[in-house]
DNA sequence: CCACTGACGAGTG
DNA sequence: GCACTCGCCAGTG
């Protein structure tokens, strides 16, 4: 079996992700074992952005806003339409993270 | 090996 | 809410 880079594990997180909910970076990063190393998570997306096999969509910075939009504003174009169309409300340029977030079972507080 | 950059986060003002 | 700084790690020249 291939050694697993830091990357697989992320997108495997980011394939967990339900629709309806977003995660962001960070959180992301620390369920794929890589606590603090949001920046990796993104760079991981980042080699990803073109493919359909994970809902990369459904990843956003801690402030609910499209990083993606600083990128490519056309990308974030895409971004936004595809969480709006899976129940995910925005509020102006932010994604409303008090109701959106996604709570994983590792981390439900309940 | 060193410097710079990058889909980030948290802290500070 | 926004701008700036520091810390984090990987990729590139």
């Amino acid at each position: 079996m291939p050694a697993e880079t830091s990357y697989d594990r992320i997108y495997a997180v980011v394939r967990r992700i339900p629709s309806g909910k977003v995660a962001t970076y960070g959180q992301v990063a620390a369920l794929a074992g890589l606590p603090g190393r949001a920046r990796l998570a993104g760079y991981a997306l980042h080699a990803l952005a073109g493919s359909t096999a994970v809902p990369w969509h459904r990843v956003v910075n801690a402030q609910g806003k499209l990083s993606l939009a600083a990128l490519s504003p056309s990308g974030a174009i895409t971004q936004r339409l595809r969480l709006e169309r899976e129940g995910v409300r925005f509020v102006g340029e932010r994604v409303a993270l008090k109701q959106c977030a996604w709570k994983p079972r590792t981390a439900r507080a309940r």
